[in-house]
DNA sequence: TTTTTAAGTATTGTATACAATTTATAGATA
DNA sequence: TATCTATAAATTGTATACAATACTTAAAAA
């Protein structure tokens, strides 16, 4: 089958980094010790400065010249602002696709819709994620303009990672399999504004979460 | 007065490089030969390869795995990608300005719109294109979303040496004076809905010289 | 002749040593 | 005590040597 693919240690260091930070092992506002990370990884520091780069590039390190790096503190004040420019972004989409789309694609953003579903009700958060995200970046690529759906996937990662880190409580509590319905609706009927004010009220809504018990204060600082 | 200011060899690695691709000291499609711009630039590989991740970052070099990495050929597609996605960003930005800004805000619009017809005037090129960024960033500023703020910058960037890459003839042929006039003046009367069709028009109008004499076909390559 | 193979070259990827900078620590001085 | 100064420690920034990979060239085999 498929050659045993040789490694790229930078690409490794790079996936871990952020597995870490999304799964809360590495905390916000933490430094990324070079040495340290490096011996942990079993690679030297010259990787592990690359992943860093990469991820400074992303918005999820912030990183100061002679200081280091530290895992971004997301305030909520930008938390709401890379919410808005994403749910911007994502509104452009729809739109070309509520315009555009066959079928054929409708038929494949509705089985993903559905695959989500089927793991939102089985409660399986991680897949869960991944499953939303599959259906947000599917009509980014539906809307064919390539830069777009770059933009898209970054912001998704991004907004995702700065809810997790925000609130360590944070938790899904809606079901926004409703709010996709509605989406595959607007785009089924061709109706571009429904699909924008669709898409619109459900990043608004994802990022309500952020408003109720488990907010913390702009100057929580993690252990 | 400030101190020398020490140097950080990478920073200045990037600037170089950058200013370098966007006067077409190095042509669209070469490769950036680590140990050749270390020499040239009397550094070491490492700062190269920092500014080079950078570049390509910003969409502006395209890296291959263990091949290298190669200033961007930009075909005329994912040109008009890039400049639909700043123009709805700037879209978004214009709207909250026309919104919120104030007098004193007006003012420094106006006087940016003011010196960049100056320059133009003049025909100074490259500080007119220094001088229409930074009307365009101040609008972007004064939306009060530092994360659009970003995303804005680096799309200004992109296109504009998108447009010098794609056509050695490229040139400004048209005053975009009256159209930031327009702008300022859906600003100035709270014109939400104008503001974004200027906006718009604004940047198509930027775009449509890509379609005159000047235009390569997508297979171009510099010598 | 064409294809395959192998050696050689150019370039990137990684590890490591050293230099520079910042922060922390402790001592000296007021 | 409080503040300044100097030394030390931690960490990043840079240079360089080595390893791995991809490409080129030429020879060998079909």
């Amino acid at each position: 089958m498929g050659q045993p693919k040789k490694k790229n240690s930078e690409d490794a260091v790079y996936n871990k980094l952020k597995t870490a930070i999304r799964k809360r092992y590495i905390k916000q506002g933490s430094q990324l010790v070079e040495i340290n990370l490096a011996q942990k990884l079993g690679v030297s520091r010259t990787p592990v400065r690359g992943a860093i780069k990469r991820l400074e590039a992303e918005g999820l390190v912030n990183s100061i010249p002679n200081r280091g790096a530290f895992v971004i503190t997301p305030t909520k004040k930008e938390i709401e602002e890379t919410f808005l420019v994403r749910a911007q972004l994502e509104c452009m989409a729809v739109e070309i696709v509520a315009e555009n789309c066959t079928e054929q694609q409708l038929a494949e953003l509705r089985r993903l819709a559905d695959s989500e579903r089927k793991v939102f009700e089985k409660n399986m958060i991680d897949e869960y994620y991944t499953a939303n995200d599959d259906l947000h970046l599917k009509i980014a690529e539906f809307s064919g303009n390539a830069v777009l759906c770059a933009y898209i996937k970054e912001l998704l990662d991004r907004t995702r990672i700065y809810l997790i880190l925000y609130d360590p409580f944070y938790k899904i509590e809606y079901s926004p399999t409703s709010e996709h319905h509605e989406i595959l609706e607007a785009i089924a009927t061709r109706d571009q504004q429904r699909a924008r004010t669709a898409v619109r009220n459900h990043i608004n809504n994802s990022i309500d979460g952020l408003h109720s018990a488990g907010q913390l204060p702009d100057d929580y600082i993690s252990v």
